[in-house]
DNA sequence: TATGAATGAGTATTCATTCAT
DNA sequence: GATGAATGAATACTCATTCAT
């Protein structure tokens, strides 16, 4: 579908340089394809960034609907959906997922995108609350921890560069593990964790 | 100094609005002065942006700074610098402080920027290897954990509102307590978890 | 072709009110056509003060061009190019060729722009040394009497008012006979000089 | 007096960069005052290009006052007018004195300067006249010719750079032969033209 | 004399969007 | 399906000029 391809080169020109950075003109062009041809496939510019979104987002909605049936620990499915979380924010579409904000946007549509992460939020929190019930999971502030982990894992998009130091799975597999341990020494412990693979590149700030 | 005040009413326009979707009209306007007089104190809007981001930095620093002279255990010293960074990101300049990106600036104020994030980045990291080294840290990925650390406190920015539910430092004090306890059930529990203050308002993702 | 008329429009306004007095706002009324589909045909001012240059100077290389394959003696030759230059400096792009300057250009313009009037210079002078060589041009300091010519004829630009006055051919011609005799009385007169028709115009000056 | 340092490096500016590119900071930088102070020498802008006017044509009124008594025939004291006139027009205000135009000024400084302009055409046609009449000067059309000379010295002021090739007066000397003489060769030749000094540079259009 | 602070009026340039074809 | 041509609206930035001190 061609609409998916001015989707995904938009996603591309919005993660690199930015919404307001990125002209439709610029898209156009690497499409080679004419201005008023984006507008027969996408409305406007704002919905060439909510479709980028939804694109984003899609997989870890799929993944959060797959564990509801699960019969695995909490722990175990929070995990599965976080690692799947952490690999849609290395996406083409994670800048846009996670950057959507209602400063771009209109306010139906922003009102929209809220929606869809607030399910997202909502899902890892009910998550959270089944492991702590079912004992796989330590008592914490729920609410805290779902906005200390999407926080984390958001923040992928800022700094991730594809085919560049680790891949999507191996950081989320080490920000599982930083969640599931904690700093705090454990009396007796079983795990050791990795070290960094490239501890030169530092730029956890951006 | 007004050059100050030009600088915070920047900041807030800019968390509130965007940086793209605020016009120094915008600004002057709410400063109640003409838009040359913004120039009179600062050379472009580039430059706001820049004050802003050094503005939310700065206390930053000296925390990193302060700390170092700490005769206190690496995790303990460590806390003291996140509950910092936390309320750094949750003042007037800390949208500025996250957003401020290489996409919106020129090539030597981004590269300036970056040296300033990459000194937070190795000032945590190596807390982080201090803590670990007087057995206050469990052994860890230290890169990824900064990654993660980082990306949950940055994240505030984007939902914090002041004056509404938890305070700064209450959200310092949760997520300290997040990392250092991990959610992984210990053996013997010393400490319960708080519950979450406010468990309607739910956007992990934004 | 539009392009033209706005080319055209241009060189019109700049040589009545300046370059720096004429905004595209002021050139887009007089074509009636919004200030932005000026830009469609031209990328900036700057290259619409380099286009009309180029539209005024062309003639003059051709002519240049069209005497080297000339049987003529040299001065003859010569006289033929300053007709044809006069003729351009009364154009409507005669002002902005003459002012072109570096001033108001980007240094790689510029450079363009010296390339091209470096190239009709010296034609003149080639022209003036064939006239030499051939005995139809007294023995002269060659570099001079370019640089006088050239100042005389652009000099047309400040003054020329069309359809007042003289037309551009009887200039070029009244010039011809000025640098061809000279004021100095000859033994024998040949040709005597024709009378001012409009005495009373007096802006050398300007 | 500071208010001649004023006008003169504002000449100065002027010439180099152009009277539009050049800004009241700049002058006031150059002279390390602050703005306003410029304004308690000179009420504005436009008049202090004037006083640039005025400084460079001085010389050239004087110089024609000075002929008026002289006893000389009319060619020898034409020619000791242009030699001024190529003197003001490579000084510091040559650049002024020769662009000064209606389009950057008021009405009524625009016909001020007018005037001015006119006084010195004039007088250098009177001079003409009368060295027809005196027979010094073979029959011409007064006013081409006049018009021709002037334009020929105040291309000077494009192309001169001091210290760099011929002086001012060596200048004067070579452009007053070139008119004397003319190109087309006299039966008997009593004076040998000399050669330029730098044939290299040629830059006769600009 | 001199200036720090301020501003009104511009001005080039960009860009999302439209529409006739 | 696609595009050439056009535009309304906005926006960063400049600068001559003023005025209270």
């Amino acid at each position: 579908m061609k609409r998916d391809a001015v989707i995904q080169v938009a996603a591309q020109f919005f993660a690199h340089h930015g919404y307001h950075n990125t002209s439709l003109d610029d898209i156009a062009k690497a499409l080679d394809v004419s201005k008023p041809t984006i507008y027969y496939y996408v409305p406007n510019k704002e919905q060439l960034l909510f479709e980028c979104f939804v694109a984003g987002l899609e997989p870890i909605r799929t993944a959060l609907r797959d564990v509801k049936v699960s019969k695995e620990p909490g722990r175990e499915r929070l995990n599965t959906v976080l690692r799947q979380y952490a690999q849609a924010v290395a996406s083409d579409y994670g800048w846009c997922m996670v950057i959507a904000e209602h400063q771009d946007l209109s306010p139906s549509m922003s009102s929209h995108i809220r929606t869809l992460k607030v399910e997202i939020d909502q899902g890892i929190r009910r998550l959270l609350r089944e492991g702590v019930k079912d004992g796989s999971i330590q008592p914490c502030d729920v609410k805290m921890t779902a906005f200390a982990m999407a926080g984390a894992l958001n923040w992928i998009a800022h700094w991730y560069r594809a085919n560049q130091g680790m891949t999507a799975p191996q950081i989320a597999d080490a920000f599982v593990t930083i969640f599931e341990e904690g700093l705090r020494p454990r009396a007796a412990r079983r795990k050791s964790a990795t070290r960094s693979t490239r501890p030169d590149s530092s730029k956890g700030l951006s």
